[in-house]
RNA sequence: GCCCCGGUAGUGUAGUCCGGCCCAGCAUCUAGGCCUUUCGAGUCUAAGACCCGGGUUCGAAUCCCGGCCGGGGCACCA
C-alpha cells in the first residue's frame, strides 16, 4: 500500500513501461555494486531507477553485492557493505534480500566444469598479451581451443590446485574467433587471484569475470529485468551467449548512458584516498558526494530520485548540474526550514541611537507561515542609551553599502552609515517603510553580545567560520534550515561551535 | 584498425515505433516585472531547439539514403 503511494507520487511520465512483464511470474531485478566505497550521486541513477520499476510493477529487488576478487586498481572496500545499505535505506529504496557474489564461487565452478563438458569452453594457458595481439586480433584460435575435453578439465584441475600461477591460465568461453566484433571473441570468464578476499580470505583462487558471474547469476536468481549502464552492453551480449548454450529465457536488457555532473567530480579513488589520509573528514565529506554526504547537507532523498527519474532511460550520454537537485530540494524543504541569521566573518558595526527600550528584536521563523512563531534575538547591550550597540554584518553587505545611505538591519531598525575608518552607523527610525520607500538595502546581521560561533562545512569542503543568532543553540541536530540571504544549510552538531553543512542557495 | 549505439533550446526531457493534433510541450538555467522586512519561496513575462544535405510525401522532428559530430566497447576490472 504505501509503496503504491510512494510510487505513484512519483513522476513518471518519462519512464515508459517494461516490457514482456508478462512473461514473467514477477518482476525481478537486482541492484550489483561492486563494494569499493559508499554509493554515490553517480550510483544514484541505476540504484533509483531499479528501485523505481520494483516498487511500480510490485516486484522484487535484489541488493547483490558484486564482490568478485576486482584488479589492483578495484580493490573491495569491506566498510563499503555496510555503507552501501545505508545509502539504500537513505534514498528509500526497498530491497528484498541481499546475497553475496563472493558465497557462490561453487555455483559458478560447477557451470564452469559444464562448459568445459560440453565444449563451450576451453582452458587457455596462452599469455594474455600475446593472445590479444596474434589471436584476437588476427581472428585466429590458439593452440589451447583444440585441447580435448579431458586436458581441458586436466587444466581446469590445474587452475584449482594452484600448479598454474596467477595468469598463468584462464577459462575462455567460446563465443566464435570469427565475430565481427573483437570484443566478442573467446572472451575471459575465469581466471586466477591469489589476492585475499575480505569476506571469504583465500579460500578461493580461481574467480570469475562480471559477465560470466551474471551470465549464471541472473538465470539462477531469476532476475527478469536489468538495468544498467551501457558502458555493460558487451557483458550484456556474452551473458546471451550463456543464456544461448542452456535455452534459458532471456532477462530484458535495459541500458542508460552516462551521466556526468557538471559539477560534481566523482572519483571514489581519489575519495578512498583522501579519507583514509585524513584529507576528508570521512565517507560523509561533502567532496565524496556520497549519500552519506548529502544526507549529512540536508538534501531530502526525493529530490535526488526526482532528479534521477525525470532523465528517463535514454541511452544517451548526458551531463546534468547539481543544481536540478538543488532545484528539487528548496521545492521540498523551502517550506519546512526554518529561518536564521549567520554572518560569515562578521565585520562589526558600532550603531549609536538606539532607543534604549529596544532590547531584542523578532524575526519570522519563517515568512510564509507566520502562526509559527517569532525567533528572539536578545540584543545584549547596556541599557546606558550612550553605549553604542554592536552589530556584525557581513563585508560583503558593507561594501556595497554607501556612505550616508539609509539601510536596515533586518527585523530591528533602520540605520544610516557614517563616513569614518571603522564602520558606524546612527540610528534612523524603526518602521520599515522608510527604508523600503527609499530602494534601501535590508540585511541580516547579529548582535555582538549574544552571538553564537558557527561553523559551516561548504560543499568543496572549506570551513566558514561565523556567527549566528542566539536562537541556533536551540536547534536540534539534523535540522534543515535556511541562513536568510546566504542559503541552506543542515545542523550536525549542536555543540560550541554549532557546526552545519551547506546545502545549496 | 574493428564492432555497437546515439544526435530536440545552455542543461535535461516529451514527441520519433503507428508522418499531419508540434510554426515543437515540460523542467531547470538565464534576464526582467509583481509580491515579499532574505539574494529563499510564490507569481507573471521574455529569450532559447528538431546536427547537415538529399529523397519519399499534399505534408517529416518523425520514414529512406549519404555525410558530419559525439559516446561506448575491443582487460585474466566492475
Amino acid at each position: 500500500m504505501l509503496e503504491a503511494s510512494s510510487v505513484a507520487a512519483e513522476e513518471s511520465r518519462n519512464l515508459s513501461e517494461l516490457s514482456n512483464v508478462d512473461k514473467w511470474p514477477k518482476v525481478v531485478m537486482r541492484l550489483a555494486p561492486f563494494p569499493s566505497g559508499p554509493l554515490h550521486i553517480g550510483n544514484a541513477r541505476m540504484v533509483v531507477l531499479n528501485d523505481y520499476y520494483v516498487k511500480r510493477y510490485n516486484g522484487e529487488l535484489l541488493l547483490v553485492f558484486d564482490d568478485t576478487i576486482g584488479s589492483a586498481e578495484k580493490v573491495v572496500e569491506p566498510d563499503a557493505f555496510e555503507m552501501i545499505p545505508e545509502g539504500l535505506e537513505y534514498l528509500g529504496v526497498e530491497w528484498h534480500r541481499t546475497v553475496y557474489k563472493s558465497d557462490r564461487l561453487e555455483l559458478f565452478y560447477k557451470y564452469a566444469v559444464d562448459l568445459i563438458e560440453r565444449n563451450e569452453a576451453y582452458v587457455c594457458d596462452c599469455d594474455a598479451e600475446v593472445w590479444r595481439k596474434e589471436h584476437k586480433a588476427k581472428e585466429k584460435a590458439c593452440k589451447c581451443s583444440i585441447l580435448s575435453v579431458e586436458d581441458n578439465l586436466a587444466r581446469w584441475e590445474k587452475m584449482l590446485d594452484g600448479t598454474y600461477p596467477e595468469r598463468g591460465a584462464a577459462v575462455r568461453l567460446r563465443t566464435g574467433m570469427a565475430d565481427p566484433d573483437p570484443a566478442m571473441r573467446d572472451h575471459v570468464i575465469l581466471r586466477i587471484s591469489e589476492s585475499e578476499h575480505p569476506r571469504v580470505g583465500t579460500r578461493y583462487r580461481v574467480w570469475p569475470l562480471l559477465e560470466y558471474s551474471w551470465g549464471i547469476d541472473d538465470h539462477e536468481l531469476v532476475v527478469t529485468h536489468i538495468i544498467r549502464g551501457k558502458d555493460l552492453v558487451k557483458e550484456g551480449k556474452i551473458e546471451q551467449h550463456i543464456w544461448n548454450i542452456y535455452d534459458w529465457q532471456h532477462p530484458e536488457l535495459i541500458y542508460y548512458g552516462r551521466l556526468k555532473f557538471q559539477d560534481a567530480k566523482l572519483s571514489k579513488s581519489k575519495s578512498r584516498r583522501e579519507v583514509l589520509e585524513g584529507v576528508y573528514t570521512g565517507w560523509d565529506d561533502p567532496r565524496t558526494w556520497s549519500m552519506q554526504s548529502l544526507e549529512k547537507r540536508g538534501i531530502h532523498p526525493d529530490a535526488v530520485r526526482k532528479a534521477m527519474l525525470d532523465l528517463g532511460l535514454s541511452v544517451v550520454d548526458i551531463s546534468i548540474s547539481m543544481k536540478t537537485v538543488y532545484s528539487e530540494n528548496r521545492k521540498l524543504q523551502d517550506a519546512s526550514a526554518p529561518r536564521m541569521f549567520f554572518v560569515e566573518a562578521p565585520v562589526w558595526v558600532e550603531l549609536t541611537g538606539l532607543p534604549p527600550e529596544i532590547q531584542e528584536a523578532e524575526a519570522p521563523v519563517h515568512p510564509d507561515f507566520p502562526d509559527r512563531g517569532v525567533r528572539q534575538i536578545p540584543l545584549g547591550r547596556s541599557s546606558d542609551a550612550a553605549v553604542p550597540f554592536v552589530a556584525g554584518i557581513s563585508e560583503r553587505d558593507l561594501k556595497r553599502l554607501t556612505k550616508g545611505e539609509i539601510f536596515r538591519l533586518k527585523d530591528l531598525a533602520n540605520f544610516t552609515l557614517k563616513k569614518g575608518r571603522r564602520p558606524e552607523a546612527t540610528f534612523h527610525s524603526v518602521e520599515v517603510d522608510n527604508v523600503r520607500t527609499v530602494g534601501g538595502s535590508i540585511i541580516h546581521w547579529i548582535p555582538r553580545e549574544t552571538a553564537v560561533p558557527v561553523e559551516v562545512t561548504m560543499i568543496d569542503g572549506a570551513v566558514v567560520t561565523g556567527h549566528g543568532e542566539p536562537s541556533i543553540k536551540n536547534i536540534e541536530s539534523g535540522t534543515f534550515l535556511q541562513f536568510e540571504r546566504v542559503g541552506f544549510a543542515c545542523v550536525f552538531d549542536v555543540g560550541d561551535p554549532v557546526r552545519v553543512a551547506f546545502a545549496h542557495k
